[in-house]
DNA sequence: TAAACGTGGAA
DNA sequence: TTTCCAAGTTT
């Protein structure tokens, strides 16, 4: 009998090799074998969070601009910073990132240990060790949904997530384990990320292209595209609102500020009534109004958030006089000043469905 | 552990 | 149109 080939385990010198020829050019990313700016890796890392990197380029060049470093950062009014992410989603990031900010800056720059960094707002169990081995060469290998996904292929753990986690862990820290991955930390956790975002993509993974396709069980399996495996989403329920969006004489609109946590907390919006699971009448509706007015439906916003879809009716009134019990808690705000309002999506939508009806 | 927490692009 | 997905954290 002719000796079994051996296993082929998956080398971190190929996976190096191969990113050494395609990394992608990234703003935060520094030229290679240099570290990177620890601000900028701090400040990608939570923006990227949830998000695409085609969505968070222009935010991360406009922070920059705004706040070229993290002592300025700690330094601006907290409403400047809800202005630069309005549009990015997830707040609470831009809260706790305006928290970071002053802790950091307190400190006198960023910790340099995943412990140390751990224990600042808004920085988590995948984050820590994200800037701790990309900005400070910390031989530490970040688990985000990247790097599931390709261990979850090439080892072929077919375990639904979430509960495949500690298990995909086990996996990111022995590919970590290779001397090789060791020596270039920052590499190979950037190299991993690459990986899954241009060929162990979510769906039609360019196997063919892989520099680890040889020891990859997921391939040999013959469906890789079928990993990680993940369990059924709930349905999302649907809810109702109204916003009232009224102009005083002079165009501006009356806006007021969300409670500081939660959804939406701390960004501007219409009034309005709550957002329920039942469409609103006129007569439950007009009660949550600022003002009694002619009120005209003027239009109608469709807006998919994370655990619930919502229908938002808008309803315009003009008033040359806005009422001082109008403003309790409100506040009024020309059309050219709008850029400037921490607004989320919903409701810059929400205004300009109103403006043209 | 599970739910809350935004948005836009791709298939 | 619908569903899934994107460098997760907090409570």
């Amino acid at each position: 009998m002719p000796p079994e080939p051996p296993v082929a385990a998956p080398e971190a010198a190929d996976l190096l090799r191969w990113y050494d020829r395609h990394r992608r050019q990234l703003p935060w990313r520094a030229e290679t074998g240099v570290l990177p700016d620890p601000y900028h890796v701090w400040l990608s890392e939570i923006m990227l969070q949830q998000t695409t990197v085609a969505a968070v380029g222009p935010y991360f060049r406009r922070f920059l601009d705004l706040f070229p470093t993290v002592e300025a950062l700690a330094e601006a009014p907290s409403e400047q910073v809800m202005s630069a992410w309005a549009g990015l989603g997830y707040y609470a990031r831009a809260r706790n990132l305006h928290a970071c900010a002053k802790a950091v800056s307190a400190l006198g720059g960023f910790p340099r240990t995943i412990e140390g960094l751990r224990a600042l707002p808004g920085i988590g169990a995948y984050t820590a060790p994200a800037i701790a081995a990309i900005a400070f060469g910390v031989p530490a290998v970040p688990v985000d949904g990247n790097v599931e996904r390709v261990c979850a292929r090439l080892f072929a753990i077919d375990t639904p997530l979430p509960a495949a986690r500690p298990l995909l862990a086990r996996a990111a820290a022995a590919l970590g384990a290779d001397p090789q991955a060791r020596a270039r930390p920052s590499d190979f956790a950037q190299a991993l990320f690459d990986l899954g975002a241009t060929i162990c993509t979510p769906r039609n993974p360019a196997c063919a292209l892989c520099p680890w396709r040889e020891p990859c069980l997921g391939r040999q399996g013959g469906a890789p595209e079928r990993l990680p495996v993940k369990v059924a989403r709930k349905d999302r329920p649907e809810r109702y609102g109204i916003s009232f969006r009224l102009e005083d004489g002079q165009g501006r609109l009356l806006l007021q500020t969300r409670p500081p946590r939660g959804l939406l907390g701390g960004m501007s919006e219409l009034p309005g009534t709550p957002w329920r699971t039942e469409p609103w009448s006129e007569a439950d509706a007009l009660p949550h109004a600022p003002i009694s007015a002619d009120w005209r439906a003027t239009g109608s916003v469709r807006h998919i958030f994370t655990h619930f879809g919502l229908t938002l009716a808008v309803w315009s009134a003009r008033r040359d006089r806005i009422p001082a019990e109008a403003l309790e808690n409100r506040f009024l705000r020309a059309p050219d000043a709008l850029g400037k309002e921490p607004l989320p999506t919903l409701m810059r939508k929400a205004i300009a469905a109103g403006g043209g009806g």
